[in-house]
RNA sequence: GGGCCUGUAGCUCAGAUGGUUAGAGCGCACGCCUGAUAAGCGUGAGGUCAGUAGUUCAAUUCUACUCAGGCCCA
């Protein structure tokens, strides 16, 4: 037996049920167990830090990776796919240091750095139980008990491992540079971590006077950061710029011509010089607590000079400012840093000693007015970074030494490789990647904080140094206990962390080596996960090399475009010389329903668990996939889910449960032969065909990561052509008692639609579709599978386009003719005599072999296909502006008008394929078919209605025969609502009594067998008195009428 | 300030390699249908295809600029 009353089930029951089912059966483990090796498909999963909580974004990404994962299995690929955890870097030291209350980095020394990475360790699963529970819950498919974690020692071995290799190919340098840090955790970010503290912020901006030495004129000078002023060694002019000496109430001032607009009121111009004539002119320094004993306090000439804002003269810092840096080396300037890593003033800036370096501004600017050297503060609002981690710490550029990765050495293969990157969508990979490849930097390795991989590189006193690639080469160093030498080798617990690998040291060729103490960014430990999540190259050489590397597929949010896309690319590029990924679906934000982004602040953001347990995790995927492509930000709607529900499932559902329903009835469970598609009847052929299109579509749609449209061919099949044409149109076949060929071909020809659809379903709403497939297949037995999940995509058999387009006449004919219905009041129960229909030449042999299809939808007698050249058929023509367009040029549109007034006898001309010649001011100009459009045909003496080249006329004339059929149309529907309303079940057969005035009598007594073998009548009494039974009294047309039904025992 | 994306019906989204009548679903109004029925179907109302200028015989589509929103970068 069929399972029956599916459209009423509660979903997140089903998936719950399904979820139980997958697991006691392994039949994920059997998704890939039962693919060929030869056959792989690698999708890589970037890990996510566990140690925040998952939200309907994770869901998004998660999706679209799972889909395309189950599509390719379905494909007989075997997808293995680790998941993975990040489980170092910054925000983990965050969270623990709010637990413990550190709030300084110094403090953690006092804490314990083993300790304090304990706890780190011990907090980086805080929501592991929340994100399994949601990747599980959710049906996507990832190995979690093989997943990869960034902490193990054999992760970071991997990691050490390319490291190492890098450092070889001295790729890896030390240096000055001048890099974003926080203040507070007193450590770089890197630029996708700045990227992540934008924010649009308020800063003094302040015009600032620099006296030139000897004499009485000064330089306006322009900062945002009056801190640095005290740091300043020079200026800079643009070499081509135009400058001014002014007189302003009798101060004479320097700056650029076009910035004269900072200048507020009257002033006369003395001079004007271009900037390479300022080039070394001196000033006195503008604040002396800082001494120098190199050259300083010159003009200079910096390329980065603008005059879109400011005055034109920019102040150097080298110590602050990447420019200003680069300046610096240029000119041998000196670099004043009278800065701690803190972000606070050393002692020798006396007035401001301790203070953190953005709060000292407001006192600065005071000093500069006591002075007399502020010409002018304001306020501006621009965006800056901030500390991602730390809430209002701002970013202060600084310069430091760090280990760097030459990245730019390789850009240029990096734009190359990225080339051959299937993007979806791929102005991702060409624009916003792409771009950001073209203006490579250095990578930026280095941390200095606690909790991350260790930088395996050890240096000796005099600065040589080397890289540790591995445990190994570990165990030739030692650790100091009590003076006393001990090798690593004898040493049981080695962990790949601060502290322990701090105290290893190696002694080569009599120098003593110590690790330079910092660790690296967190991103290329996630970057490295392509070789390091299988040991490689300590384990699994050849698999990796073979299987897992490159990747056929990954996917996440765009925010990675510079986090981990970036890191992967970079790291395969300089490791491997390749791509490490060949496809890539970027997903966009979700935004809430108004359009912004979600946060927990604005209290707009979605609980996944809540869809799930209201709407199951099948409507929220379906949704997500296909109420817009995944590479545009996601307006989420709740209202949406429930529409998907009712809309696709229930639908979907809904044919199933009929087809279950008559099945049952008829014992249909796919025993008999399969009837051959050329023997069934036109219209299973007709669904038969249109399932194989749609399969071709969709293969076609996935194979090109085009996932919304698959999704979309999918939902558009099963409502219009499955459930709302074929169901529809074939229900009489279901229900009629007796079986035959043409009845099982009917259950045949659904049964397939309904198991081909539980397959292209499956990557996308894994659970019902598993419901689906297993109620069908485990009566029938038809297929070997446990699992729809574990079954071959369906392979496309019968196509018979013809009769596709076929159909869609019929079809066309059937929507203008109920329309036309509707619109004259003609109910669809009244038969109806004839209709006509006109319609292209060649497209009536089309036409006529559709005709029962036809009659039958539309409940009339006749259709009669006119000659499109008959007396009473005239047609109008309009121009085919595609065509002519090019032809005629500013012909256009007089050509236009005269096809307008085409009359019967050209347009019969042109359709014979005869040309027609018009006359435009002198010029004869010839007009052949593709020319022209021909528009609806009107038919002499009937309305009409038409529609892209269909019309059709009605003949609304009723007879006294057709009257009565009406009526007893009206009077089957009376006795079925009966049946339905007393209870009866679709198979009781019933007796009938009923009483009436004389029209209807003789109405239903014409149409006496038509009723009973509608109603399964046995017997149809006219009577005037009623007992039992079930009765009701109603009016059909204008006639009373009662009518009482009662079942008939067998 | 720069890059990328987006702007189409009240809402969510399609679409048009430039072609004269721009679509769907939801919502609204009215009607129909009813043995799949807490469904389904039809009709109607609802659009300066964000704005301006240009290219063109023809622009909602191409180009430039502007406005608004988003993301990324400085």
């Amino acid at each position: 037996m069929f399972k029956q009353n599916l459209e009423k089930i509660n979903y997140p029951e089903i998936e719950e049920k399904i979820l139980k089912f997958w697991e006691e059966n392994k039949i994920f483990d059997k998704s890939i167990s039962t693919r060929n090796k030869s056959k792989s498909f690698t999708f890589y999963e970037g890990p996510p830090t566990a140690n925040g909580k998952p939200g309907i974004h994770h869901v998004m990404a998660r999706t679209l990776k799972d889909l395309v994962c189950r599509y390719k299995t379905l494909q007989g690929f075997r997808v293995e796919r680790k998941a993975g955890w990040d489980t170092h870097g910054l925000p983990v030291e965050i969270e623990v240091e709010k637990k413990i209350g550190i709030k300084q980095k110094s403090e953690v020394f006092d804490y314990g750095v083993e300790k304090y990475n304990q706890a780190c360790r011990d907090s980086v699963f805080t929501y592991l139980d929340l994100w399994e529970k949601m990747t599980t819950r959710m049906g996507y498919w990832v190995d979690l008990d093989h997943a990869y974690v960034t902490l193990t020692n054999d992760y970071i071995e991997s990691v050490w491992w390319a490291l190492k290799t890098l450092f070889d190919k001295g790729l890896i340098y030390k240096d000055y540079k001048i890099v974003p840090q926080d203040p507070k955790s007193e450590t770089v970010l890197s630029s996708h971590e700045l990227a992540l503290g934008y924010r649009e912020t308020k800063d003094p901006s302040v015009y600032v006077f620099f006296k030139i030495k000897n004499s009485d004129e000064s330089f306006l000078v322009w900062t945002t950061t009056p801190w640095t002023l005290i740091s300043n060694v020079a200026l800079a002019v643009g070499k081509d710029v135009d400058y001014v000496k002014i007189n302003f109430n009798g101060k004479k001032i320097i700056l650029a011509k076009e910035r004269l607009s900072v200048i507020d009121g009257e002033y006369e111009i003395l001079s004007e010089l271009k900037g390479k004539d300022l080039e070394g002119i001196k000033y006195e320094q503008l604040f002396n607590y800082v001494k120098t004993e190199k050259k300083a306090f010159y003009v200079t000439l910096g390329d980065f000079v603008s005059t879109e804002d400011g005055s034109g003269i920019v102040h150097i810092a080298p110590a602050f400012g990447a420019d200003d840096y680069e300046l610096s080396k240029k000119y041998n300037l000196p670099m004043l840093q009278p800065v701690t890593r803190g972000g606070l003033f050393t002692a020798e800036i006396t007035d401001f000693a301790g203070q953190f370096v953005k709060d000292a501004d407001k006192g600065i600017i005071q000093k500069l007015k006591e002075e007399g050297k502020l010409f002018r503060k304001e306020t501006i609002t621009h965006s800056y970074p901030f500390s991602w981690r730390h809430e209002n710490v701002p970013v202060i550029y600084y310069a430091r030494e760090s280990w760097f990765i030459r990245t730019t050495s390789i850009a240029d293969r990096m734009v190359e490789l990225n080339k051959t990157i299937n993007w979806q969508p791929p102005e991702v990979g060409s624009g916003r990647f792409g771009n950001w490849l073209e203006e490579n930097k250095d990578w930026a390795l280095s941390r200095d904080r606690f909790w991350a991989t260790p930088l395996p590189i050890w240096v000796s006193d005099d600065g040589d140094m080397f890289a540790v690639g591995s445990i190994a080469e570990l165990k030739e160093g030692f650790i100091l206990e009590d003076g006393k030498r001990i090798s690593v080798k004898n040493i049981e617990k080695i962990d790949l962390h601060k502290p322990f690998v701090d105290k290893i040291f190696f002694e080569r060729e009599g120098k003593i080596y110590k690790r330079t103490p910092e660790l690296i960014d967190v991103w290329f430990d996630s970057g490295s996960m392509s070789f390091a999540q299988y040991h490689y190259p300590f384990e699994n050489k050849e698999l990796f090399e073979k299987n897992f590397f490159p990747a056929d597929f990954i996917c996440e949010g765009i925010d990675q475009t510079r986090g981990w896309f970036y890191t992967l690319h970079a790291i395969a590029t300089m490791l491997f010389d390749s791509v490490a990924f060949k496809n890539i679906i970027v997903n966009e934000l979700i935004l809430d329903k108004n359009g912004l982004k979600m946060s927990k602040s604005k209290g707009n953001s979605v609980d996944p668990f809540v869809l799930f347990d209201k709407y199951g995790a099948d409507a929220t995927r379906w949704y997500l996939v296909t109420n817009s492509p995944p590479w545009r930000p996601t307006l989420f709607d709740e209202e949406g889910l429930v529409e998907v529900q009712r809309k696709f499932f229930g639908t979907l559902l809904n044919t199933y449960s009929f087809f279950a329903l008559y099945a049952n009835i008829d014992k249909f469970n796919f025993a008999e032969e399969l009837v051959p598609y050329i023997v069934r009847p036109e219209i299973d052929r007709w669904i038969i065909s249109k399932l194989n299109s749609l399969v071709n579509e969709y293969q076609l749609l996935m194979d090109n990561y085009d996932v919304t449209r698959a999704a979309r061919a999918v939902s558009d099949f099963t409502i219009d052509h499955l459930s709302n044409w074929y169901v529809r149109r074939c229900r009489r076949r279901f229900w009629k008692s007796e079986m035959n060929e043409n009845k099982l071909s009917a259950y045949q020809t659904l049964y397939e639609c309904l198991i081909t659809i539980s397959k292209l379903t499956a990557p996308f709403a894994p659970f019902i579709s598993e419901e689906l497939y297993q109620n069908l297949n485990s009566v029938t037995g038809k297929e070997n599978f446990e699992s729809v999940h574990l079954t071959e995509f369906p392979k496309s058999t019968y196509i018979e386009k013809e009769l596709e387009s076929k159909m869609e006449i019929a079809q066309k004919v059937v929507y203008i003719t109920r329309s036309m219905r509707a619109k004259n009041n003609l109910k669809v129960r009244q038969p109806l005599k004839k209709i006509m229909v006109v319609v292209e030449n060649s497209k009536r042999e089309d036409l006529s072999n559709m005709k029962d299809v036809i009659l039958d939808e539309v409940n009339i007698k006749e259709l009669i296909i006119l000659n499109d050249d008959s007396e009473i058929v005239t047609k109008s023509a309009k121009a085919n502006f595609k065509v002519i367009g090019p032809k005629f040029g500013k012909k256009v549109n007089p050509v236009a008008n005269a096809i307008k007034e085409f009359g019967k006898s050209e347009i019969v001309k042109l359709e014979s394929g005869q040309n027609v010649t018009i006359n435009i001011g002198g010029e004869d100009i010839s007009i052949s078919k593709e020319d022209v459009e021909i528009l609806g045909s009107e038919i002499k003496g009937w309305v009409v209605e038409s529609a892209e080249g269909v019309t059709v006329a009605i003949d609304a004339e009723l007879t006294p025969e057709l009257i009565d059929e009406g009526l007893a149309r009206e009077f089957v529907n009376r006795i079925q609502n009966m049946r339905k309303d007393a209870g009866f079940e679709v198979i009781d057969r019933i007796k009938i009594k009923y009483s009436g005035n004389a029209q209807l009598l003789e109405a239903v007594s014409v149409f006496k067998d038509y009723i009973a073998n509608e109603t399964l009548a046995e017997k149809l009494v006219n009577k005037n008195e009623f007992e039992g039974g079930y009765k009701q009294e109603w009016k059909i047309g204008d006639y009373d009428c009662s009518i009482q039904i009662e079942k008939v025992n067998p």
